[in-house]
DNA sequence: TACGGACCTTTC
DNA sequence: AAAGGTCCGT
């Protein structure tokens, strides 16, 4: 179906190549023109979100979705029902450091993926990774699952594919050491129940669904936090990094600046989110890791 | 608890 | 050298 979805306050960019989800593809509908006024409309994103793809172009500043899903799987997926007016004046209202961070970063918008367990294997590529490479990985870890109708694009694998396949393969396809844990951890995950267990995390709350994830050997803090985040969809998960780490002791914590992340850290750190944020701690901490990582 | 190294590979 | 970490030794 096609339809016209609300633009305002979602920029396609920031929510789709950021780090939040990684296969995502954004190609030129025409090949630029030198100086040419519209060549940011030209262009067009495509992209799975679980068994349903999309198909967004932008003429004329207005998008046009084409997919095989809903406008409501639409609006989930970008979240259009969450207010990111109120939410930047809840934010700012709680830490008034905030409002520049928030600023900078017109349009973005905290992504809920529908599949957990692609969120959850898509986290793992991650780990000591960088952008450039994990979008390809999470592209190679897709080609294993099944085709939606009789389209190019695809479902993600079920765990019990990935558990099946043999570290060498993905070591083959440039994963390093990843070709080991990523099924490893899809291994542990069949024992526990395979996707039905990824998914029935999102009902046993933040704490426990945490607990759980980082007993699998390969899933720390962090990750934890963005499969919390992201595929289990408990908004009081802070995942913190590097950046984040940084971001966070430039804007909040002065005094440890230059120190390094430690497990009692982390913890002080996130509690420190979701104390002052609340239900907002994830979106606060996507505005200040964005805004860092524009610096 | 906290710190140091190792870990695959690609990219800046 | 560092990358959106994590594990394993001290």
């Amino acid at each position: 179906m096609r339809f016209h979805p609300p633009a305002s306050g979602l920029d396609l960019d920031r929510c789709l190549f950021s780090g939040q989800v990684f296969r995502w593809e954004r190609e030129r509908v025409v090949p630029p023109v030198p100086g040419a006024f519209r060549e940011d409309d030209d262009v067009r994103y495509r992209g799975v979100d679980g068994e349903h793809w999309f198909e967004i172009t932008r003429p004329e500043e207005r998008l046009i979705v084409e997919t095989n899903g809903s406008e409501g799987d639409f609006a989930r997926l970008f979240r259009l029902d969450a207010d990111v007016e109120e939410i930047a004046r809840k934010i700012v209202a709680a830490a008034p450091e905030m409002a520049r961070a928030i600023e900078s970063q017109p349009g973005l918008r905290m992504m809920r993926p529908s599949d957990p367990v692609e969120v959850f294997f898509s986290f793992l590529c991650t780990a000591n990774n960088h952008l450039k490479r994990i979008m390809p990985m999470v592209r190679k870890l897709a080609e294993y699952g099944e085709p939606i109708g009789t389209t190019p694009f695809r479902r993600f694998p079920r765990t019990q594919v990935i558990a099946s396949t043999p570290e060498s393969e993905l070591r083959a396809k440039g994963f390093g050491y990843r070709g080991a844990t990523i099924p490893y951890a899809a291994q542990v995950a069949m024992i526990r129940g395979g996707d039905d267990w990824i998914r029935s995390l999102r009902e046993v709350g933040y704490e426990e669904a945490r607990r759980e994830l980082v007993s699998i050997k390969g899933i720390g803090n962090k990750l934890a936090d963005c499969i919390c985040l992201y595929g289990l969809h408990y908004d009081e998960a802070v995942p913190i990094d590097t950046h984040l780490w940084q971001a966070a002791c430039r804007t909040f914590f002065p005094e440890h600046t230059g120190k390094p992340l430690t497990e009692l850290r982390y913890r002080q750190v996130g509690e420190f989110f979701r104390d002052r944020f609340g239900d907002l701690a994830s979106w606060a901490h996507l505005y200040l890791y964005f805004d860092h990582m524009g610096q």
